[in-house]
Parts: C-alpha cells; sequence; structure tokens
DNA sequence: CCGTATCCTACCAGATACTG
DNA sequence: CAGTATCTGGTAGGATACGG
C-alpha cells in the first residue's frame, strides 16, 4: 500500500522505481487487454457488446474487470443508463484521450511494422491462444 | 501457431485479431518488464548487472527471460564478448530505437500524469510488490 | 443486455541453489 | 559476471451457470 508524502513535491516520478506510483500505473496500463480497450474507445462511447465484439479473443469477465481497473485510475468513464434492458456506455475521461494518442502511436508501430519482425524470423513461432 | 500465408499483402495487420501477428507481438511488448527494458536501453548499450540495478524489483530469472523474448522479436541485438570472466552487452536494434520513442511518450506521459491520478482519488489502494 | 459468482487450471514469476 | 536449473505458490484468466 503506498502512502503518500504531505508534500507532494518530494514524490518524484520514476517508473523504475518499484515503490513509485507512476509504476504501479504502469502495470495496470501495460495490462493485456488495458492497451486495446483505450486503443478502440475513441471519441464515440462504446457499449459492453460492442467492445466484446471489437476486441477478439476477450472474454467477458477480463472485459469488466479491465473496465473496473481503468475506470479507477480515471482513465474511463462509465455512464448507466438505469433502463430496462440495462444500457451501459464507456467513454474515455480527457486524461484517457490524452493517454490514448501514445498508446495508438505504439499500437500502430507494431501493425506498421510487424511484416518486417515476423517475416524475417526464421524461429519465431506465433502461439495463437484461443 | 501462426502460418503466414504465402502472399504477405493478404495480411492485415491488426491487433484487435487474435489470430494476427501484431497482437501476438503486442502481448510480448507490453509484457511488464517488456517496456522497462526497452525505455531504458537508450544508445547506450548496458550489462545485465547494469539492468538489474537500474530496474527495480526485476528479478535475475526475468530479465533473462524478457532480454531473450526481446531478441527474438529483433528489438535488442546481444553481444557477447566471450571473455572470462563474461562480458555481454544488450543494446537496442534500429527497430528497438524505432519503437522506443513510443515506448518513451507512454512512460513520461504516465510519470507526468500520476500525481493528478493518483492524488485526487480516494479509493485508489498501491501494491506494492516486495 | 450487462453483468456477477464460482470453480478450476496453466503458467507467471519469486526464491534458492548451483556453474563456467 | 552472467547466467542456468529446479521447486513452488499465487494469480491471471477461461468455462460455466445464474440474475436484475
Amino acid at each position: 500500500m503506498f502512502k503518500m508524502p504531505s508534500d507532494k513535491s518530494k514524490v518524484i516520478p520514476n517508473v523504475f522505481r518499484e515503490t513509485c506510483p507512476a509504476r504501479y500505473l504502469l502495470n495496470k496500463i501495460s495490462g493485456k487487454w488495458s492497451l486495446l480497450i483505450v486503443d478502440i474507445l475513441n471519441d464515440k462511447s462504446m457499449r459492453n457488446g460492442e467492445l466484446m465484439r471489437s476486441i477478439e479473443g476477450i472474454s467477458q469477465k477480463m472485459l469488466t474487470q479491465t473496465l473496473r481497473d481503468l475506470e479507477e485510475i480515471r482513465l474511463i468513464k462509465r455512464h448507466d443508463m438505469k433502463t430496462v434492458p440495462p444500457h451501459v456506455e464507456y467513454e474515455l475521461t480527457d486524461l484517457g484521450k490524452s493517454l490514448r494518442e501514445t498508446i495508438c502511436a505504439m499500437d500502430r508501430w507494431i501493425e506498421h511494422n510487424m511484416l518486417e519482425i515476423v517475416t524475417n524470423n526464421k524461429t519465431i513461432d506465433i502461439n495463437i491462444s484461443h
């Protein structure tokens, strides 16, 4: 459990220090599904089912769990319309939108360079979990 | 196991598809320690011990394992000087340096915004693994 | 439609000991 | 110095069933 010192200016942000809040956040954000969720949540808000269909391979459990985590660190906002049947929308906060730019840059880099990495590599075995 | 079609132009890069090589690469790169290793490997090359000391909390086992993974996807290069005692240097490939820019952008964003996220949040409990 | 609640398992990753 | 090897517990995450 991290205790924030009363004098916040004393907290030096550094992802390489394991007791730094930045490390905690990095671990949350770099989670297997977090990057994909933040990436796909564009300016539009999305519903649970939409996210399930957009992100191949994610389970309902992991989707909910990751959405809750991202909500906790204030990257997304949950809107419950309180209707029957239920209608819930998820959207990025301003903080989330700001972070999304860096995440998208990474994802697009991977997509752009994947062939160069994979096709020139004789030993690579790509395991598809199903 | 992913099989690359003979006509590479047919492979559409998309991290959201679980059978896409891009997803495989994302999972490797977004691993808990990969981001930190690529971040800290600047233009300078670094030795095993240096990396251990720079990245708090990483174990020798995870360091070696992650370095091997990153070598496999051609983001880093391993230089064994074949001396006694051993001297091994790790450095980013050009591909790695290119990716590093996007990763650093994310890490620096996290460090820059961590106080806003953590201090305004009453419910957050930061668990420091030790 | 949007979840929660269990159960269960594979593998992630720490601890420890050993080596050229 | 730069690793391997082995053991082990914890947990991420899948499968399934149920509920407002």
